[in-house]
DNA sequence: CACTTGACCTGTCCGC
DNA sequence: TGCGGACAGGTCAAGT
């Protein structure tokens, strides 16, 4: 799914359409389901408020995150959300209603893999694509989707794959589509975003101008037992690392995969943070790693992949030295490597 | 505790 | 063409 790359360039796409529209209504319409089912608030001291959700959602309330900060129990907003509604389910509906529509919309931003918008009701909508989600915005002659690369972004709208439709005033839509139903859409006052279990772990953005090679380093080896990949792809080390990012800066400081964090010399590691910086910011340049159907608010396409080193090319041959790339399992991942430059350090 | 594995879903692709 | 199984750019809870 969508990685930092790609949600940053949801969010910079949206940023200029959204922003300072009102929401006039939102459906969660999920085709052969009852619409409530996908309704979901966890009320009381939880605060899982959930605009659309997987039924996982439903399954397991205990995931939800609850509220920690007490600025965030005594705070006007909170007050006014818990007296709102209870714990049933039809509240939730309330909340929307109260929280929602009639919201205008006043910033769009990014941590980590989440998209974070901001509401004038000082309620924020919290959106994570999760492997195949996408957000696609449709209006009268302007057409952008980003995210997970399927026929949804092009299509007619919305789709079987579509589980939430915001309506703006001026008609315009924002189509919220998950083929795999892992994402995840929550609407919840935005003193309490920070508050979320997933943003609490979440650990330091990559591209920050306060993160520094030094700080990777030392975030890195904390992991010294770990395998490097599964390091990388732990987001509460570094925020933001997928699949494709991790394999491609790993190819290009020359370490497999496999390595254990603490066998990687400092002179590696650093070389590690600057072709994951410079991977990171080359892919965001491109808006994106999809390869297909991709569209960005220009009506380009994304174009990352055919720029990619590694990653889905199995089979063909290193750029660097020839070899032929070969397709693994690491930490439960499909990996990509080139058996000569990514050598397994093993003392 | 640190670390790894399986489950969550739907769709597609590949071998028989 | 049909069927079974593996697999897909993520994350969390449960397992070792």
């Amino acid at each position: 799914m969508p990685e930092l790359p790609e949600v940053e360039t949801v969010k910079r796409g949206l940023r200029g359409l959204v922003v300072g529209k009102t929401i006039k209504s939102v459906s969660f319409d999920w085709p052969g389901s009852k619409p409530g089912e996908y309704l979901c608030y966890c009320g009381g001291s939880d605060s899982g408020h959930i605009v659309a959700f997987s039924r996982l959602g439903m399954r397991d309330t205990s995931r939800l995150d609850k509220p920690q900060s007490d600025s965030a129990q005594n705070s006007p907003v909170n007050t006014q959300h818990h007296q709102a509604y209870s714990k049933s389910f039809p509240n939730a509906q309330t909340d929307v209603e109260t929280f929602l529509i009639d919201s205008s919309i006043k910033l769009v931003r990014r941590r980590g893999k989440a998209l974070i918008i901001e509401l004038d009701s000082n309620y924020s909508l919290v959106i994570h694509l999760k492997m195949t989600g996408q957000l696609v915005y449709r209006a009268e002659g302007v057409a952008f989707g980003a995210g997970h690369p399927t026929e949804s972004l092009v299509g007619e709208l919305p789709d079987k794959s579509t589980r939430v439709t915001f309506t703006f005033t001026d008609e315009a839509n924002l189509f919220f589509n998950d083929q795999r139903k892992f994402g995840w859409v929550r609407l919840l006052p935005s003193i309490e975003v920070d508050n979320l279990d997933f943003f609490k772990k979440l650990g330091p953005e990559p591209l920050s101008a306060d993160f520094a090679a030094k700080d990777f380093c030392e975030r890195i080896k904390r992991r010294n037992k770990s395998k490097i990949k599964a390091v990388l792809l732990d987001q509460t080390v570094i925020a933001g690392i997928g699949n494709i990012y991790a394999d491609e800066s790993l190819w290009a400081a020359k370490i497999h995969p496999e390595t254990l964090a603490g066998k990687i010399s400092d002179q590696k590691l650093n070389s590690l943070y600057k072709e994951l910086v410079a991977v990171l910011r080359l892919a965001i340049e491109k808006g994106g790693s999809t390869d297909k159907n991709y569209v960005t608010a220009e009506g380009k396409k994304g174009s990352y992949l055919t720029f990619a080193k590694v990653f889905r090319r199995e089979g063909e041959s290193c750029s660097r030295c020839g070899s032929i790339i070969e397709k693994t399992r690491v930490a439960s991942r499909g990996t990509h490597t080139c058996p000569s430059c990514q050598k397994k350090v093993t003392s």
